[in-house]
DNA sequence: AAGTCCCTCAACCGCTCACTG
DNA sequence: TCAGTGAGCGGTTGAGGGACT
């Protein structure tokens, strides 16, 4: 028996949002929160598919949404957590909690696919070529082994959804940047009085708490100052709060230390503390050479 | 000015995962 | 245990706009 489609394909509009159905959008999630998409179209006079209502909500109107350039820093972050996660554009987004996963992916297959090969061009110049890639595949190798021991463990382990995308919209104080002037006052209101029934399992209160003990950021996060800062506290880095936050929780519970990612956390942070460059692992030859 | 090409990004599609009864 | 269902994710597409000729 096949899937049956997510909503009656009938009578479904496709296509760019209006400013008009993004306000009724809004609307019904200030109301109701996030979530419980199937009863979006429902409720709503939206002639749109669920699916399209979250994608809408998770890629333009959620607040916390930062547009416009990607800085160094983002780029650093990207390319870095690419080498280590592979094109798990989820996972990578919630480290860089003001883009979404679609930003990351269009940035990355735009932008840094074609430096990162114009780079391999260069370096396929000059002698250490072979030396580069043996340090990177090397890496990357670490890394995979690293988190599939973390994956596995987990597996023995219960299991908690990881809902970046609410534990952002629940707690970045930014409004996001739409033609419409309506929809960013509607949202404004909505991060003033956060909806009280929220129907996700995670609630604002311990995504507020968890997801300011991992990321600090500038009061500004609206702003597309490249200054903005995304700093990440080890210290305070929790199972809860942690992109990996299941593989993390199990590996906190069983003492087993994933080294590569917390080394690479770790050094994140002193980069950033010490003005340092961020990318001093594996791609700190890449990176030299790419900015 | 008009036509064409190229780039960007919002949105869609199809698949997998997780949850529930 | 298994089928049904909702939600999330990654790959891909196509419309729109800017650059170029």
């Amino acid at each position: 028996m096949g899937r049956p489609p997510c909503c009656d394909k009938i009578g479904v509009k496709k296509g760019p949002w209006t400013p008009e159905e993004d306000i009724i959008l809004v609307s019904y999630i200030q109301e109701h929160g996030p979530g419980n998409w199937r009863s979006v179209p429902t409720n709503t006079d939206l002639l749109r598919c669920s699916k399209s209502c979250r994608l809408r909500w998770t890629n333009y109107l959620r607040p916390g949404i930062k547009r416009g350039n990607f800085t160094d820093h983002e780029e650093k972050m990207i390319i870095h957590l690419q080498a280590l996660l592979g094109n798990r554009w989820a996972a990578i987004a919630s480290y860089l909690p003001q883009r979404t996963d679609n930003d990351i992916k269009n940035y990355w297959n735009i932008h840094l696919k074609k430096k990162l090969k114009k780079l391999q061009i260069n370096e396929e110049e000059v002698s250490n070529k072979g030396q580069w890639e043996r340090r990177l595949q090397t890496d990357i190798h670490m890394a995979k082994q690293a988190l599939c021991e973390a994956l596995s463990l987990d597996k023995a382990t219960s299991k908690q959804p990881c809902n970046s995308y609410h534990e952002v919209s629940g707690s970045c104080s930014s409004i996001y940047a739409s033609s419409a002037e309506n929809i960013s006052k509607l949202l404004q209101n909505w991060m003033k009085i956060p909806p009280s029934s929220n129907s996700e399992t995670n609630s604002s209160a311990t995504t507020q708490e968890g997801f300011d003990s991992l990321f600090t950021f500038n009061s500004n996060c609206h702003s597309s100052d490249a200054s903005q800062s995304v700093s990440v506290d080890t210290a305070n880095l929790t199972p809860e709060t942690s992109l990996f936050q299941d593989e993390t929780k199990s590996i906190l519970e069983t003492q087993v230390p994933l080294t590569l990612l917390e080394k690479w956390l770790f050094e994140d942070v002193v980069a950033h503390e010490g003005q340092e460059d961020l990318i001093n692992m594996s791609l700190e030859d890449s990176a030299a050479g790419l900015f």
